[in-house]
DNA sequence: GAAATTTTTTCAAACGTTTGCATTCGATAT
DNA sequence: ATATCGAATGCAAACGTTTGAAAAAATTTC
């Protein structure tokens, strides 16, 4: 019954005759304190499972050392990877991450920073919804800035803020699966795009344009369609493409999941993978490589960005006065595999 | 420079002259303040981006809102739905959810549930690392038990706690999979098992056993092999077990991960599925529909548990004095497709 | 215009811990 | 015996907020 509210220091001061100070300085091993007393209170206290609180000292030293992780989801590996990094540094720096899912809704964005400032996080790292990053909203972000609470963004981004950020070289990566196709002769290119407005699908989709143009191949606007990261989405959009009178000879899926989808369709249709045509996708997710055939695809080091997002976050914290915020982008990598090697 | 210290009450107290209570009170719209008052402060308070500090209140009210989610690891499909089932139920009711990672190791799970303690948080979700499984620990425990902090054990359990857990029912799950088999005609049916030890990998290997029992089919000890939950663990023990002079002609896998590492070696090896080798998986995971050809597999609903987790928690948060523990088992379901249906 | 009443505000304590400074108590030196 | 010193301990304030009870101020009543 009573054994339900912790021991305090005051509970062990009360068995010793003496005050807190004495039984703090004491589990502290704070020099000036008799040997005796020390050891006794010591003792007793992991005899009665002591246990400072936490609590009070957050709100005495104004450190929380508890951090927010903001994500849309948690459900893909790239995001989970992502926090599976930012655990791996800050966990053992005594770090506790408390993770927010917002369903890409502005609502629960909005709702979790002000909850996460409101119990002093330390810092707060934030992939922005679609629906925050659709419409523009930016006013629940110059609260987290006006407190100086350090703000780390990672993936998605918002260009013209004043903020420490971790992205990958989307870009990059995308126009190197195209190159690739290209330069395997693929002729007839199809993009399965992430949905509009996010920074991740407008990279990898510039990507795309912009090879095409470099090798002088035309554009053509049917065999570009939305999805929607997952794999049920790339499902119609897919069928569509194969059932044009032109059909496409490879498809670059915006991720592995929606790349899965179309090779999924494809082998239903009796096409053969690369021969018939040529897969790529995004992500380099663990399944991938076991895929029959083997998904070629662009490798996302989730796991660094969270530890170069993590280091970003230590820099702002221990950084003299005045912050000049860094932006880390990690090269992304061409992993080439059966699905698209045809010779 | 000084923005960065938060607004307090006595700040504004100072601005207004008047006493942190009446703030306070004006903040919370207590009847007893005189409406202009009110509303000054009110305005006064958005002005300057008042927000209240929830760690002083946690302190005065020992509630802390926030609880515990420790799990070996959060890269598997399975363990983040059923976060995001404690997700969808907790966090519209105001709490904080902590993600505590063990990687398996009992260190970091006793530091784990040291640190929570420490943090007051209100109730913890558990999942024992495979390590603290295997040898049996379970003082650090009895620590939580004794603090009356409410313990959830999701999955893996320990049968002789007194707390409230939820799992799946893995056995009827795993015996639904192998009759299926069986029906079919499957004579040779090996099984991919997971880690010795674990709840979870014991009862899906009890299901397959006392199938194969109930149908007086021989248990070949060759055709029972030791993996580790991920494809890659399935690769080696699958090869060996197509060169057996006399090899499986249907394989239960212990998650869809492995059964998908098995399909990949079959599928090297130019067997046709479900023709010549029959494979079932256990998870329906999302990628196991888009298989080619689609796994057949036994449903564990993640999410679900993570909702039925967090009703037990609250069950026993409200819960009169005497408090009895409950045990939710879910069922699982068979889902049947292409890889295992043979005509 | 004083008493009674209502409205509004302040006081003080509480939550658990740390920490600079003051105090107490022996013991040693003079 | 007194001054001096060192060791060990206690006091009080602080962190930010809430809240019952007391006090003050304003209003009503006779």
């Amino acid at each position: 019954m009573n054994s339900s509210r912790p021991v305090t220091i005051k509970d062990i001061a009360r068995r010793f005759r003496c005050s807190p100070s004495t039984v703090s300085r004491a589990l502290n091993d704070h020099p000036a304190i008799n040997e005796d007393t020390r050891k006794n209170i010591q003792e007793y206290a992991r005899e009665v499972g002591y246990q400072r609180n936490e609590v009070s000292l957050s709100l005495l030293n104004k450190k929380t050392a508890s951090l927010g992780v903001v994500v849309p989801t948690i459900s893909n590996y790239y995001e989970t990877a992502v926090i599976e990094g930012l655990h791996t540094v800050l966990q053992p720096m005594g770090y506790t991450l408390n993770i927010c899912v917002t369903n890409e809704s502005y609502l629960l964005e909005k709702e979790s920073l002000s909850k996460l400032l409101s119990n002093r996080t330390e810092g707060i790292f934030l992939s922005v919804s679609q629906e925050t990053y659709d419409a523009g909203y930016y006013e629940h972000l110059e609260n987290v800035i006006q407190r100086k609470t350090p703000l780390i963004f990672i993936d998605r981004e918002y260009e013209d803020f004043e903020t420490s950020r971790a992205t990958v070289d989307d870009y990059h990566g995308a126009f190197a699966a195209v190159e690739h196709l290209v330069t395997l002769g693929y002729k007839q290119i199809a993009h399965l795009k992430g949905p509009n407005g996010l920074t991740v699908s407008e990279q990898r989709f510039k990507g795309y344009l912009n090879c095409l143009k470099k090798y002088n191949m035309p554009v053509r606007e049917e065999l570009i369609i939305n999805t929607n990261f997952n794999v049920e989405s790339a499902i119609l959009p897919t069928k569509r493409l194969l059932e044009l009178t032109s059909p496409p000879d490879a498809i670059f899926g915006v991720n592995d999941q929606v790349a899965i989808g179309a090779m999924r369709v494809a082998k239903d249709k009796g096409l053969r993978i690369p021969q018939d045509i040529g897969l790529v996708g995004f992500d380099n997710s663990p399944i991938s490589a076991y895929m029959y055939p083997s998904l070629t695809t662009v490798h996302r080091p989730g796991r660094k960005i969270g530890m170069e997002a993590s280091r970003l976050f230590l820099n702002q914290l221990n950084g003299s006065g005045d912050f000049a915020p860094e932006s880390i982008v990690l090269p992304s990598e061409l992993v080439i595999r059966e699905s698209s090697l045809r010779i």
